[in-house]
DNA sequence: AGTTTAACTAGACAGTGTCAAGTTTGTTGG
DNA sequence: CCAACAAACTTGACACTGTCTAGTTAAACT
């Protein structure tokens, strides 16, 4: 039976939750060794399974990385939302400041989400899920809400197009966060002071 | 020497310029089936050579990819320093709104370039040609420049950090160039309007 | 001329994604 | 309880990949 490995006994065949076993040692393998050091068959064996098991639960590998792209907007979408309910105020310094801030935080430390979801692997791909599409594009309505309340409240001008600027503004997040993941022309000791001149860009524009 | 002529025949051995045709037949393949389209082999045949004859060209496929990257660079440089030239006013409304349109043209119609210059797969990788690093830091100390010597014109704001400035400048023109290019989040059409957000909010902090 | 050397080819190997066909198991209806 | 079925999983195979090694050809240099 369960002469099995690890943490959760599986019988050899039909072991609870391959699926979400898949995915979690998926993540693993891409912060070691990269996207592209991630294989099917790699996955597998880590897995302890055979090398097409995983296409009983995954259409092919697009889809299995479209699914973890999913977890990354989901986990994603709840840090924005815990911090709209916390009451994290974007017309404000502190509160934009802490916004950006907590925008490159997620990129840099999950970068293996971060590139899965917005990387065009997926996008252009014609595995982009319906599942995905759905939780992606919440997500960036999420951040044109906060603006249009904003501006419902009086706190920002109320001229501005809201979209456009959340676009922009997105755009300016994204920006920073794939030229930091990436390594290019930006040093990571330099986040905090880049936030602090996009918060200073964005605040002389909305008030 | 000359019996050459890039498109028809060649001498079965040695024709002229294996590499440069290498990197021509590489972009041409990216853009058809992207970049995940192109290998080695595929070039080789489309070059008309043996499925190894690139390695006497290029240390592996990375390096081919740096070499199309520093290419990318090259023109994009030129671009610059050709509108910086022309006397392109960063500091006007007219000015910036035609450099945001340009660095946004240049990724959305070169992604096989863009891709490439700003891809993690070149900078993370070892295969950072000594040159490659060279003609891509140029191009955006280029960029510091010009907002040093619009400081010095008394243009702009003299109280703004130059090197901060120009790397969240550069952030929204990537963030927006990738979004663009990935087709996230972002339709072409509304490229008008979001260069002229990012304008907007930049002349409100600089002045 | 002969020799060196650069450009190119052919063969081979390990690794990849994924399809087709078979095997094991849990589930369900009689 | 057992037979039938479907879901989970395995094995084999195929076409493709990057790249190493060892050879072949032709141009360049002495």
């Amino acid at each position: 039976m369960n002469i099995e490995n690890n943490k959760t006994k599986k019988s050899s065949y039909h072991h609870g939750d391959l699926r979400q076993q898949l995915l979690n040692e998926a993540v693993l393998l891409i912060r070691e060794e990269g996207l592209a050091g991630l294989s099917m068959r790699k996955l597998a064996i880590n897995a302890g399974v055979s090398r097409t098991a995983a296409y009983h639960h995954f259409k092919d590998k697009d889809d299995l990385l479209s699914a973890i792209a999913a977890e990354g907007f989901e986990r994603f979408q709840k840090l924005h939302r815990d911090a709209v309910d916390r009451g994290l105020d974007l017309a404000s310094r502190e509160g934009a400041m802490e916004f950006n801030r907590a925008y490159v935080k997620f990129a840099t430390e999950n970068p293996e989400y971060y590139d899965l979801m917005f990387g065009g692997q997926i996008w252009k791909s014609a595995s982009l899920t319906e599942s995905l599409k759905k939780v992606s594009f919440a997500t960036f309505r999420d951040s044109v809400v906060m603006v249009k309340e904003l501006q419902d409240r009086g706190a920002i001008r109320s001229d501005l197009d809201p979209l456009r600027f959340a676009q922009v503004r997105w755009s300016t997040m994204h920006g920073m966060s794939r030229l930091m993941i990436d390594g290019i022309y930006i040093d990571s000791s330099a986040v905090d002071a880049m936030c602090e001149t996009a918060v200073d860009m964005m605040l002389a524009y909305i008030h």
